[in-house]
Order: C-alpha cells, then sequence, then structure tokens
DNA sequence: AAGTGCCGCAACCGCCTCCGA
DNA sequence: TTCGGAGGCGGTTGCGGCACT
C-alpha cells in the first residue's frame, strides 16, 4: 500500500512550464499570496500542475531576486566550505547564499564544483604518490602542502579558515558565516537543541568543550548510535562533521560518538586492534555511516583517500592519519598543535585547490 | 551537414518532517 | 497519542543544446 498521491496524476500537466503558466502563477502569488497550501491552488487559479510543481516553480525561478549560474568565488568557497561541514543540505547552504535556490546550488555542485575539485585532487593524490617514492621523509604530506596557511594564521590553534575570512559580505541580506559566533547562532536556529558540554576523560579528567552537541546525543549517545536508522535523527548538521563549528578555544574537542567509542580517541582507535588493515577501512567506513548515514560526502571520496594512502599513511605515522578521517569525522580530543593542523588540513586543502582552480 | 556523445539544467519523484485535528 | 495531509527536501531523471567527429 502506498503512500497517496499529493494530487490527481492523470489530470496534471507535467514538464517544462510554458510563459502562460509562468504569468498566471507569477501574477496570482504576487496578488493572493500562497494562501498556505500550494495543493489547493493550482486549481485556483486554473492551472494543470501539480502543487508541488508549482511550489518549486515558484521557488526556483519565479519569486523575485533569484539569480541564475554566474557563481563567484565567495560563492563556491561558501559551498564547498558548508559541504564539508554539513554535507548535501542544499536548502540550508542556499539560505546563506541570497538570490541563490537549492536547487540552482544542487545543481551547480553536481556538475561543476565536484568535478573540479576531484579532478584536481586526483593530480595531488598522484603528485604525492611520487613525491613519497622519492623519500621525503616525515612529514605528513597533507601538512607539508598547506604549512603556508597554518603557519601564517594569526591563532595556531584555530587557524581562520579561508572562506569564514573571506566570506562576501551581503548588506541588507541574510547573515553570512563570517565568524564563528555567527556560525554557531545559525546551527543553533537550524538544529535547534544544542548544549556546551564538558568531556569526562577516561582518566578521569574533565575538559571544556566549546563544541556543539545536540542534547539529545550527549544524553544518550550510546543509545542512539547503536540504533542505526535511528542515526538519522540525530541533527545531522552536527554528525556531518562541522569541522567549522569548534571554536577558537583551546581546550579539547571532541566528538560526541566517540564519547562512547572504546577507544578514547579516534587516533587511538586506529592504533589499537592493529590485528587487520581492513579493520580500518571497515571502521571508517562504518562511521561515516554513522556520521551520516543518508549523506556522505558523495563525490568527495577523495577526501577518505584510497585504501593504498590509507594503509601507507597509517604505516608510516603508525595509525595517526587523522587528516583522512577528519573530514568525515569530528575532531578528537586534540591536546597538540599539530594533531589540529592535521585535522584541518583537507579543508584547507579544499580551499588551495579552488585558488588554484580559479587561477589556471 | 548529419550523427553522436556529453553536459547542464529544469523538473519530477518519493521520503521525511511537521503540524493540526 | 495517533493519524493524515501538506510542506520541505535531496536524489534522480530526461530533455535540449552544444561540441566534436
Amino acid at each position: 500500500m502506498g503512500r497517496a498521491p499529493c494530487c490527481d496524476k492523470a489530470n496534471v500537466k507535467k514538464g517544462p512550464w510554458s510563459p502562460e503558466e509562468d504569468a498566471k502563477l507569477k501574477s496570482y502569488i504576487e496578488q493572493h499570496g500562497t494562501g498556505g497550501n500550494w495543493i489547493a491552488l493550482p486549481q485556483k487559479i486554473g492551472l494543470k500542475r501539480c502543487g508541488k510543481s508549482c511550489r518549486l516553480r515558484w521557488l526556483n525561478y519565479l519569486r523575485p531576486n533569484i539569480k541564475h549560474g554566474g557563481f563567484s568565488e565567495e560563492e563556491d568557497n561558501i559551498i564547498c566550505s558548508l559541504y564539508i561541514s554539513i554535507g548535501s543540505r542544499w536548502s540550508i547552504i542556499a539560505a546563506q547564499l541570497p538570490g541563490r535556490t537549492d536547487n540552482d546550488i544542487k545543481n551547480y555542485w553536481n556538475t561543476r564544483l565536484k568535478k573540479k575539485l576531484l579532478g584536481k585532487q586526483r593530480k595531488d593524490q598522484q603528485a604525492r604518490k611520487g613525491s613519497k617514492q622519492k623519500g621525503t621523509a616525515g612529514s605528513n604530506s597533507m601538512v607539508s602542502d598547506n604549512n603556508n596557511i597554518i603557519n601564517n594564521s594569526p591563532n595556531p590553534y584555530w587557524p581562520e579558515l579561508p572562506l569564514l575570512a573571506s566570506a562576501v559580505q551581503y548588506s541588507n541580506q541574510e547573515p553570512s558565516f563570517n565568524d564563528h559566533a555567527s556560525l554557531r547562532k545559525l546551527l543553533i536556529k537550524l538544529g535547534g537543541r544544542f548544549s556546551h558540554q564538558p568531556i569526562s576523560h577516561d582518566d578521569g579528567t574533565i575538559s571544556s568543550c566549546d563544541q556543539l552537541f545536540p542534547i539529545e546525543s550527549i544524553s544518550s549517545s550510546k543509545q542512539v548510535y547503536e540504533k542505526d536508522s535511528a542515526a538519522s535523527n540525530i541533527p545531522s548538521i552536527i554528525s556531518s562533521g562541522p569541522t567549522v563549528l569548534a571554536s577558537n578555544t583551546t581546550s579539547s574537542t571532541q566528538f560526541a560518538p566517540l564519547l562512547d567509542h572504546p577507544y578514547n580517541t579516534y587516533a587511538e582507535m586506529l592504533q589499537g586492534d592493529n590485528n587487520s588493515s581492513s579493520c580500518y577501512s571497515a571502521e571508517l567506513e562504518e562511521m561515516v555511516m554513522y556520521n551520516n548515514p543518508q549523506r556522505t560526502l558523495d563525490g568527495l571520496e577523495f577526501l577518505y583517500g584510497d585504501e593504498a594512502t590509507l594503509m601507507h599513511n597509517v604505516d608510516r605515522n603508525g595509525g595517526t592519519w587523522g587528516e583522512m578521517g577528519s573530514l568525515v569525522y569530528q575532531p578528537v580530543a586534540n591536546s597538540d598543535y599539530e594533531g589540529l593542523q592535521q585535522e584541518i588540513m583537507p579543508q584547507e586543502s579544499l580551499f588551495n585547490e579552488l585558488s588554484y582552480q580559479r587561477s589556471h
């Protein structure tokens, strides 16, 4: 027994909208508004269209101040940053780009931005592999790629993200993510119930944590994360990896799911139970699904790294390949600057790529 | 000039959430 | 508390235009 259709499919026109239909819909809404009922609207104005179709047409094309195409560099940056932070929440991303619709941004991402980044990333990976073979000792490749940005940052513990620093300022428009505070406010607004939580460590110490957590996942994170399908109930704005959410405090940050993980930190998890290499990728994948069951970073698989690269990093660095996981997972407890550097690295890398693409 | 393949975009589909009865 | 309708959203599809052969 399927869901009842929202309209009579047989008597509804599909396909592209004609100028006449557009005009009818536009003039009616401009005069009377939607009346709070999209389903009834097409009958009122004599359109043989589904109410949902009318809504979509209005929101994406007919309403005033809609922009199409011509995405700016700032917009690219915002889209990428938010995609990394919250995944494919196009409506939320669109809300930060005045005049843009979620559909537009989604299309732009799928057809252009993703490919752009992917192409460059593959180049970089090949270059890295090449340089590793040459035996460039010790350093983490991602860190070395981005040392300049990090080292030039005024705050070594929380380097200003390029996006946040350069986010376009829209006057008289919706707030942009021009600072961490406003971003946090937005997330609170969107996600509702978040809390600042102290972190209890296994050694009995408690550290302040300025990360925002969904309250329900704090109080019962174990139960929540044991329910695979129910994991989607976790506000995914948090669960999908808001790296940019972390404040500029020097306190540790920790991701709620890890509180109940048998390992204290993600790095520890990687180091422990080192009995087979496959367990890393399996756990990685599982946690990706936990964090973002339906919204993995589609098209950004490169952010996880290919398995060869992954294993290579595990071997070389004794399991501290947090730079791979950090895009997908939350920052684990970090007390050292270098660790934090590694966590934010991939995001920096993306911005570098954007800049690179722009300049080539 | 015709055929073919690719790409981008508009629109649809179906699931999920919200809200009121 | 439950249920059903409507809105909202993200994923997917299909068509039209363009480039290439």
